[in-house]
DNA sequence: AGCACGCCGACT
DNA sequence: GTCGGCGTGCTC
């Protein structure tokens, strides 16, 4: 069978970002695969050029006479490029998507690349013998040669960039005029640091005996050359990022390089000066709030070993160290480390197929770690490392679930119940700090009765049913669908419906109730401007406020010492999201909230107000045991074969016409059902949670098995397919494995 | 980016 | 004519 490569010529230039394609003569195919380095003939000279293998296909997509063939394979030197190229090439095999969009993913800033070094163009020699030339330039009529003289004299020195686009002069101009000696390209090298304006302290902590354990345990494995992936599970206040300092400082001490990945939400100066404390400038930040110039800067910085960590979120993970020796994933449970773009990775399996292919090592830290991580730590596919105690020794906080269905009966309607009203009280009086926490994600939808906290489920599945408008019920999972009552179906009540509770409300309730206390506000609205978010944590922490209100955002990644009450008002919130992960979520949310008190010298109290007190991941979170929340929490996933006891594969259809959707699904689904794959499981085609997104409608199928390389198979076959039919109903389908949003 | 090709005015 | 320079478009 005859080979063909598709191969990116020059990966750092707009004009040449795509592929060729080119045949492989048979002695090289052993050798060619995704990221190899080659070289080949282009252009119309065939002048021989080097270019990376990007794909390897059995069709020509050209025409297949005028194909070349692949010269060599450029052997030795693995340059950052391959190794990126191959973890694309990963990425595409894995999550399907185009090899097109992995890459872009994987190297993101290109158009930029212009600015690589700042390239100018002076004038070299004096202006008497310029003007001299200039006229000379004119009398033979060298347009582009006297635009650029002229410019020249007016300028003295002009970009390159300003000289190709804005004057149009073509490189060959330039390159002919410095052949003469006129003018002199200058290349400078400048950087704009965007955390240049913090101090390097080289602040170092001490480590306590369960840190300096788990740093001997990682770091045993490391200097034998054995690079393992670790999930360090410590619970909240344990001192965490210590761990990971101390093994960021012994990686770079041998030479290569760190990147430590956190959710973006956590991404605060407090976090980021403890590493600059300590890393001085050879630690570099990536935010999506850098500007495309900061971006490539900091991009090149890492290329060229001018720093050897960076922190940012998931798309740091791509930083090109060419020596990376550790890549440390904080609050490993975070959603969002799931790309919501094609291709769907997650970037803790990414990470790992990194740290494969460079040969580091992984850590995984949380206090309350995904069920999938810890499920693999209990297979022995990670290392387990434990941190039980505070760094600080202090106690944990003491928990009080309230019963908001007891609370009602009882009279009181207000969304704060007694109980936390009376410890606010308290608080107030010593002038401690308050934390109002309202778990609020994915509040659209579910609907639940105000006197028994019943929630509406699908009979088929275990998760909420959404409403959707003209009254229907619908699980997202199966499609089934059921009218929405008008009293309670458990105890007859009218007071059932979807449920609302904004910040802002609950701040006016607030400042009602305590007139005396100072509140501020966190969520979406208050934090627009610029640094809004930052102004708004540091004011807390600068003890400007008694009482601080938010949603996940004020739980992550900051220290409030004299905070000594957390209440979270709604518990039970996240719970029902159409979503087999929803009460993972609602665990860690608590857990998380509640580690955010007595994290000072005065012990700290927590307040959970729950319609479902009996819960385990409620009653699990209260005790702040993550054990007993996984045994409970695994036994679900077994039974109902959820991840990761079993896979899901999402399968994608979107169309404008929702016939044409709805008919590739089904098609689709009588193909899987015809292939009889062994302990697969099939359900849909079923509109999905969102059926429509800008006229395009939404179809899903979902398919279930316990063997993930099953489902990539499945995957494989399913591309295979649709290739030879391009249009398949103008449907486009795509993939997302183990879904985090239920989509 | 680099290179060829086609176009244009200038000049032995 | 044809030479040198300029601008455009293509490269599997």
């Amino acid at each position: 069978m005859a080979y063909y490569a598709n191969i990116i010529i020059d990966i750092s230039h707009e004009k040449l970002d795509r592929t060729f394609q080119y045949r492989i003569p048979e002695a090289l195919t052993a050798q060619i695969h995704p990221g190899v380095c080659v070289c080949v003939p282009f252009g119309r000279g065939n002048r021989v050029t080097q270019g990376y293998v990007v794909e390897v296909t059995d069709r020509a997509q050209f025409d297949e006479e005028r194909l070349k063939e692949v010269i060599s394979v450029v052997a030795g030197s693995v340059t950052i490029e391959a190794q990126l190229i191959a973890l694309a090439a990963w990425m595409r095999k894995n999550y399907g998507a185009t090899m097109n969009q992995a890459l872009k993913t994987v190297i993101p800033i290109k158009r930029k690349s212009k600015a690589r070094e700042k390239r100018k163009i002076c004038l070299c020699m004096d202006r008497n013998a310029a003007q001299e030339q200039l006229d000379h330039f004119r009398k033979k009529h060298n347009t582009a040669r006297a635009r650029l003289l002229e410019e020249l004299l007016n300028h003295s020195e002009i970009s390159y960039e300003v000289v190709t686009q804005k004057l149009n002069i073509a490189a060959n101009v330039i390159r002919a005029l410095e052949e003469r000696q006129i003018v002199k390209v200058v290349h400078d090298l400048e950087y704009r640091n965007p955390v240049s304006h913090f101090s390097h302290t080289g602040y170092q902590a001490k480590l306590n005996e369960e840190q300096q354990q788990a740093v001997d345990a990682a770091l045993a494995d490391m200097r034998r050359g054995v690079h393992k992936t670790y999930l360090l599970h410590g619970v909240t206040g344990s001192g965490k990022t210590e761990v990971y300092m101390e093994l960021i400082a012994d990686v770079t001490a041998r030479g290569r390089q760190a990147i430590v990945l956190i959710p973006e939400i956590a991404l605060t100066y407090q976090t980021v000066m403890r590493f600059y404390g300590r890393f001085g400038d050879r630690v570099s930040i990536m935010n999506s709030r850098l500007s495309q110039g900061e971006r490539y800067d900091q991009f090149l910085r890492a290329k060229n070993g001018e720093i050897d960590v960076v922190i940012g979120p998931r798309s740091a993970l791509f930083t090109p160290f060419l020596h990376l020796g550790l890549i440390i994933i904080d609050e490993e449970h975070e959603g969002s480390y799931k790309s919501e773009t094609l291709p769907k990775y997650h970037a803790r399996e990414t990470a790992i197929a990194r740290a494969q292919m460079a040969g580091a090592s992984v850590v995984l830290g949380s206090a309350t770690p995904s069920v999938d991580s810890y499920y693999k730590a209990k297979m022995g596919e990670y290392s387990l490392l434990e941190m039980k105690k505070r760094a600080l020794e202090q106690p944990l906080p003491v928990c009080h679930i309230v019963d908001l269905r007891e609370e009602l009966t009882n009279g009181n309607r207000s969304i704060l119940s007694l109980r936390l009203q009376a410890l606010i009280e308290g608080r107030l009086k010593k002038k401690q700090q308050i934390l109002l926490f309202l778990n609020r994600r994915g509040v659209s939808g579910f609907v639940s009765c105000r006197s028994c906290g019943y929630v509406i489920r699908c009979p088929h599945c275990d998760v909420s049913l959404s409403l959707h408008r003209h009254g229907r019920l619908l699980c997202h999972y199966c499609g089934h669908e059921e009218p929405a009552p008008v009293v309670c179906p458990n105890c007859a009540s009218r007071y059932i419906g979807g449920f609302k509770a904004g910040t802002q409300k609950i701040e006016d309730i607030v400042k009602q109730r305590f007139p005396q206390a100072k509140v501020l506000r966190m969520d979406l609205d208050t934090t627009k401007g610029k640094d809004g978010y930052e102004k708004i944590l540091s004011a807390f922490a600068n003890q400007e406020a008694d009482i601080l209100i938010g949603t996940q955002m004020i739980v992550k990644g900051h220290d409030f010492p004299n905070v000594t009450l957390v209440g979270i008002l709604a518990a039970d919130l996240s719970m029902y999201v159409a979503d087999y992960r929803a009460a993972e979520r609602t665990f860690q949310l608590i857990t998380q909230a509640a580690g955010r008190s007595g994290r000072g010298k005065e012990p700290g109290e927590v307040v959970i107000q729950t319609y479902n007190p009996k819960h385990y991941s409620i009653l699990a979170a209260k005790d702040q045991d993550y054990q007993a929340f996984y045994r409970a929490e695994i036994a679900v996933r077994r039974l109902l074969s959820y991840p990761p006891i079993s896979h899901m594969m999402l399968i994608l259809f979107t169309a404008g016409q929702e016939e044409a959707a709805g008919a590739a699904a089904a098609y689709l689904a009588a193909l899987i059902r015809k292939a009889r794959i062994d302990r697969l499981r099939l359900i849909g085609p079923a509109s999905a949670n969102i059926a429509k997104v800008n006229d395009i409608y939404r179809k899903v199928l979902y398919v279930k098995h316990s063997d993930y390389g099953q489902l990539v198979g499945l995957k494989d076959r399913i591309e295979l397919f649709l290739k030879d039919r391009a249009d398949f109903g103008k449907v486009n389908i795509t993939f997302d494995f183990d879904p985090m949003n239920g989509v």
